[in-house]
DNA sequence: TAAGTTTCTGACTAACTGGTTAACAATTAA
DNA sequence: TTAATTGTTAACCAGTTAGTCAGAAACTTA
């Protein structure tokens, strides 16, 4: 009975394990699909037998569900949150460049989850229904108000938020068409910042707030 | 021997035979993935035995192949070209226009699709090399003059296609999440003009051409 | 040390999967 | 009609897969 607050060496093994584990099942999902991905393939992956790999989550639907947990978890730290009274561009401004920092630094978290939506979101359904829809309803209000105050042009917050979400994500997913039609092995650093550039300058301007 | 050409009784049955099990491999591929989708399964859906998917495509790598093909000529079809001489507004309209309109009329066409480049494109690597770089370098070309010729803000032509690209896929790729969380059941033809007008107008007026 | 607990692992199995085959039915052509 | 071609299908098989299990090893605690 490891409970959850309990910090022991074999508290320590236990959770270094798994996570050496869910880093292996992540990639694996992502190349390979939720079929495709064999136990066997992620326990290789992850430099383990493969009993031990069901010795730390009880079978595979476990894994899958864990490694999709673990990525919304780093998915939500990484966006942080929008302060009302900094107004609507420094808003925009902050959501893009934590969501574009998001795509180039964990591009497998994005993908995995683009996965899950594209396929019908079936382990995911309610985090949309409650956590996201939430999210989206009150971002959308406090665009709306900026919009009644005459802060920025008349366009629809809701669409305004599938839109920065959609190009930011769009780096991560699709990078693979990108690189190959850039012409290019990786993405650099100085890339990420033109994207942040690039993104911000169009969006802001299509807002009115430029 | 049934050459393409030939249009005999015989080749209707059999084109008849295998755009069924297309359409029927294709729903599946979305819902299940390349692995997850067993030929059983296909054949299923296509109301046809086993043994008959297998008689019309050699093996289960043929029929994703075909379905593949059968996307991106959809696609191709779908998009048509720019005309140089309608100028920058017309242009990004009627991108905007035809791409939106074919998210929401077959999303699963771009649901394939995108699975397949987010799990790293094994299947259509040239296409992206050779046929798509192409139009990208076309039409950003393109776009490059029309920034020389002070018709439109300075904003980086191949980005500015990635923003058209991966904002109107969006709307098929993720009709899951966007339906949910607008608490909507099916998208209405209304909601297709709406985006429209709405990437139409954020885009154009963030390329300065509003 | 001894007992208890956690970690590790090879070997096994039941179920499933892609693909084959061989026999049969329907259609077409001569 | 007859021969050939095309379409249809059940039954089968070899390989793979998720998951089990029993026992060994390592570590913790008293």
């Amino acid at each position: 009975m490891t409970s959850a607050n309990q910090v022991k060496k074999t508290g320590n093994i236990r959770a270094k394990s798994q996570m050496k584990i869910l880093i292996a099942a992540r990639t694996e999902f992502v190349l390979q699909g939720y079929r495709g991905a064999t136990v066997q393939s992620i326990a290789d992956r992850a430099e383990l037998p493969k009993a031990n790999i069901l010795y730390y989550f009880k079978n595979k639907d476990n894994i899958y569900q864990a490694v999709l947990e673990h990525t919304l978890e780093m998915w939500d730290e990484g966006i942080g949150d929008i302060d009302p009274n900094q107004g609507p561009k420094v808003a925009i401004e902050k959501i893009i460049e934590a969501k574009v920092r998001m795509s180039f630094r964990h591009p497998e978290a994005s993908k995995i989850y683009a996965m899950e939506i594209i396929q019908g979101a079936q382990h995911l359904k309610d985090y949309a229904r409650t956590y996201q829809r939430q999210w989206v309803r009150e971002k959308a209000k406090l665009f709306q108000h900026w919009i009644d105050n005459g802060e920025m042009a008349n366009v629809d917050p809701v669409h305004l938020i599938f839109l920065i979400w959609s190009a930011t994500q769009h780096y991560a997913d699709f990078e693979t068409q990108i690189l190959t039609i850039m012409n290019r092995a990786d993405f650099e650093e100085e890339d990420v910042e033109k994207v942040i550039a690039f993104l911000s300058d169009i969006i802001l301007r299509g807002c009115g707030l430029i």
